[in-house]
DNA sequence: TATAATAATAGTAATAATTACTAAAGGCAG
DNA sequence: CTGCCTTTAGTAATTATTACTATTATTATA
């Protein structure tokens, strides 16, 4: 599970730090910031270092082995679970929790997600992707 | 269309550098970030200052005069276009688009969205609300 | 109209998150 | 083993944003 195989890219090397930061986000379900993983992985490596967090989160976020979420709030947060769900945010705190719906989003978002105890706000839809000019830029 | 009553919370005043913000927010479809908006109103308000900027782009957004676009990478970004519409982030430069979807968001997006020439990565459906915690703080 | 109270501004300083740098250490290939 | 490339810890630098402060502008009130 957590053997080398995890970074398809053979340059990639599976080291301790990365090993336990994987173990780590895999553990907690908290979808934490770069800083409280730092915490947290401090308790059984005290020596690690937070730019190694910082790159390391990077790394496998875009080896897709990790996802990184950008929601609003000053911070990026990382969630090791990689199944299809959503996310929902508090406006307030920055606390993000899991939403998982075994449909696809429809209108009935609303009632299901007022079983979560949120007071929604706003529903969003984002498309990420490379747009005509990095794509001209990139393939030349 | 710029008066007064757009501030619907009556202690806030439509300064000049306000109206100007709103004005060139409007005009501009680029959705720009808190520097761009600066760089631009200054060429026809020479001193405004940057910390004008954000503080009003911040008290507009909690207004609901604008929109405020909070996507992945480093800096937010800002909208005056508050109709439905949805966006599209670029991984590689950042730049944002507009996506009209004029129906409800289904499942032939992404032959919608390739019109756009985008390349698209992720769809992401993020709610945002205020979490049971804050609200039991709130309301007490 | 004068005056007091409030709000907003420009300019600057400070903060917070993230990224870059560097010398040392680790691990794989020849 | 030896050399090459990757990664690390620790630190410095950067970037976006927010906070502060003295001053100016606007509104409310006597």
């Amino acid at each position: 599970m957590l053997d080398r195989n995890e970074f398809n890219s053979s340059s990639l090397r599976m080291t301790p730090q990365r090993k336990l930061l994987l173990e780590e986000l895999r553990r907690l379900h908290t979808h934490p910031t770069a800083d409280e993983l730092y915490q947290e992985v401090r308790k059984r490596m005290p020596h690690i270092s937070l730019g190694t967090v910082y790159r390391n989160l990077e790394i496998m976020s875009r080896a897709g082995i990790i996802r990184k979420i950008e929601l609003g709030g000053t911070q990026k947060r990382f969630d090791g679970d990689l199944g299809l769900h959503q996310h929902i945010r508090c406006t307030e705190c920055g606390r993000i929790d899991d939403l998982n719906t075994d449909t696809a989003v429809t209108s009935c978002d609303m009632a299901l997600i007022a079983r979560t105890g949120y007071e929604v706000i706003e529903r969003r839809v984002e498309f990420i992707g490379v747009c005509p000019y990095c794509r001209e830029r990139r393939d030349g």
